[in-house]
DNA sequence: TAGATTGTTAATCGATTAACAATC
DNA sequence: TAGATTGTTAATCGATTAACAATC
């Protein structure tokens, strides 16, 4: 089942996908029934024409001279984004982003199911961190496989980031969050994101410099 | 003082410096003293000639027929970024991810000192994290102008998060990092970044279903 | 019907890649 | 010097914006 209507979708369209449906969400929740491109886009602070040409490459969802049904537009980005399926995951490292992580509400919402949690430090295996009781990483490739995990998350030091990332996909992991501050390398197939927390800090120390704010 | 030759470098350029100043870093560590620009490309899966166009927008840090002196690149790229300066945080929310990346040590290294933290829950006001004990948010304005903090990390409940972000504001804050699911809004002189962990795990559905694996 | 707004094609803008003269 | 590699200009590619016929 292809939502595309052809080709491939470019990632910056891609990317944009969740913001969609975090401000059409909102509507749904004040209760608006229609909303124009240009009304939407201006709200989001993006253009219409960027708007309507994100959506045409997934189908006609407008109608002319009225605009779009929010909750229907709602409902197609939803499965656009594949928010009817549901992922299994696990985390590796079960440090302080890690046990964050574990308890992020808004994940299990959506679909991403914590399965398991594992860290290689005794001291903290068997600890109870909400449903999930931390388990010792060697048996993390076997929990894959039989538990059917498809997101691996990893949160250990960068040193042990690659060692568990190629655990994960030995075990036949589908798609890698990494949190560790290094590119980890995974065959093409696998789907990668790297979240480099402190790469987004430097990004703001450079624009502040920009606006001449380098001495405090 | 400037470092940029002329003109506004492009944010999707500033998005890689970091990523830069990461596999310099490694090439230091590994005590290698010169790299081409074709190396350091491959190993970045980027082109040699977005490595010298990126450059190109700093000055000229090469030697013809030589290639990069690494520790030199390294450090350049340090300054370009901005990273001998110190920058004064905060940190409101001390749920879960805010008191995680509190414990990050990877931020003070660079030069980004937290200097408070501070929630509205009274069971956590006064509970010690680290170096900071958390602090009522009805200190946070004076704080943050008695304190000279430049970087407010937001890591609320989204309801409050642009209440947060409006204080943050008017205590004359200079740049901002936002946790919590919800595009805030902020006056254009502000630096902003949104930090939205659910849109990224939503890229990955997307990228999944696209490769066939809707269903497990 | 008249007005509004879509879906989509064409024009523009910006970023990436290719190419090569300059030069270490 | 000959070979390697930069800095930079030109060519290509892709993404954004503008425009408008189709149509609700």
């Amino acid at each position: 089942m292809r939502d595309t209507k052809e080709g491939r979708v470019p990632m910056v369209v891609i990317k944009r996908l969740p913001k969609y449906y975090r401000y059409l969400g909102e509507l749904v929740e004040h209760k608006v029934e229609r909303v124009s491109s240009q009304t939407l886009a201006d709200m989001m602070g993006i253009s219409a024409s960027q708007l309507r040409q994100d959506l045409n490459h997934f189908g006609e969802f407008g109608q002319q001279g009225y605009g779009y049904r929010v909750e229907d537009l709602y409902q197609e980005i939803g499965r656009i984004i594949g928010l009817e399926n549901e992922y299994n995951m696990v985390i590796v490292g079960a440090g302080n982003l890690g046990q964050a992580l574990a308890n992020y509400p808004n994940f299990s919402k959506r679909g991403f199911l914590l399965k398991g949690v594992f860290d290689i430090n005794p001291k903290l295996i068997g600890l109870k961190l909400r449903d999930n009781e931390i388990m010792d990483i060697d048996h993390l490739e076997q929990f894959i496989q039989k538990e059917n995990i498809a997101i691996g998350i990893i949160t250990v030091p960068k040193e042990a980031a690659q060692e568990v990332a190629d655990i994960m996909v030995r075990a036949g992991i589908k798609a890698i969050w990494n949190f560790a501050p290094v590119d980890i390398k995974v065959p093409p197939e696998i789907v990668l994101e790297n979240e480099h927390l402190a790469d987004r800090l430097m990004v703001i120390s450079f624009r502040l410099k920009e606006l001449g704010f380098e001495e405090d």
